[in-house]
DNA sequence: ATATTGTACTCAATTTGTTGAGTATGTCAA
DNA sequence: TTGACATACTCAACAAATTGAGTACAATAT
């Protein structure tokens, strides 16, 4: 019944810290939780409907004046039953598909150049990330001595996208320095 | 015309440089290809029938004794046309969609044991990989001062794949670390 | 005055990825 | 000799993700 619906999990997670709209959500999804689960504002509002429809989350209508009327979500206990029945289950590593690599596989079929200044713009985006997440941690994690159970849990998740993104910056710099060497 | 067809795209680019039948390439995915695209063997029939239609890849049936015959294909003008026009274009970086970070966001609902015992699960996973990956680097890239530039290229996948492994190990010990001071 | 951005969502079409079954044969080990 | 594993594919159904459009109003910038 509940076989394959990742990016339910995802939000009944979520929800399990705190109440959030929709967008709120996807607000949330574009920064922090990017780290380890990227979805867009439709995936959001389609598995919300769905998870609404089984009974995992409630909704609350929030009248607004001036802007449109939010829908708040919480978690429901049918909800936290279904996160701790997935949670015993063992997860496999995420498939990687990354065009990049795929491109450099590729990339004797034009100019060196081509390859390289994409690989530079990569290496670029990012950097700009390792500074966005390493920001948040600051302000979120200031004492990381000081740091409850619950803190400690979205300060790894955190602390895994800075390992991330900082592996992606290195590589581009090898794959530069290699493939620099060419005149081609 | 040919927008978002990744995965045609990852095929095509790997008989630009030797022409395999389904199966081989399926092989081959499982292997090296891995660290970069991961595809299931269905994925790569039905993508394989696609692109022969389409007249980017061309097939030649090899008659086998004892064995089902095989469909060898190799890329066409027209689809090293495609990836020429493909490669010029901007790639974004793949989507991250990790359930382990999304079990340690809602580890708090079980005992500490639980999440614990699947990140070093997960630990070993990525270590045997990182083997996997060292061993096939050696084995086709024993001396790396004298690599073509396209075996370079082939050479940064897999240091690619080799760094985005460590990196999950190196996690893993942060996370055990951190989360084994809790008794929960 | 107009354009852009932000808030807060919904709907539909298409592509991509997963799961499971089915066909057919050969080798090797218990 | 039975069963597992490897070769070499096809078909069908379903779930997930992407893309693009549309609704509606407010605040802010040019």
């Amino acid at each position: 019944m509940f076989n394959e619906m990742a990016l339910a999990h995802t939000i009944l997670a979520t929800l399990g810290d705190e109440s959030y709209s929709g967008y709120d959500l996807w607000k949330k999804f574009s920064q922090s939780t990017k780290c380890y689960w990227q979805a867009s504002q439709q995936q959001i509002y389609r598995e919300l409907g769905k998870l609404e429809k089984q009974g995992a989350i409630a909704s609350e209508v929030i009248p607004q004046e001036g802007r449109p009327d939010k829908k708040i979500y919480r978690i429901t206990e049918q909800g936290i039953a279904i996160l701790k029945d997935w949670l015993v289950e063992p997860s496999e590593p995420m498939a990687i598909r990354e065009e990049l690599l795929v491109k450099v596989i590729a990339a004797k079929l034009l100019p060196n150049s081509v390859i390289l200044q994409e690989i530079k713009r990569r290496s670029q985006i990012h950097s700009q990330q390792v500074s966005a997440y390493k920001q948040i941690l600051q302000e979120k994690f200031p004492d990381v001595d000081k740091l409850s159970y619950e803190q400690k849990c979205s300060y790894l998740t955190l602390r895994c996208g800075i390992r991330y993104e900082s592996t992606w910056v290195d590589w581009c710099n090898e794959a530069i320095e290699l493939l620099s060497e060419e005149e081609k």
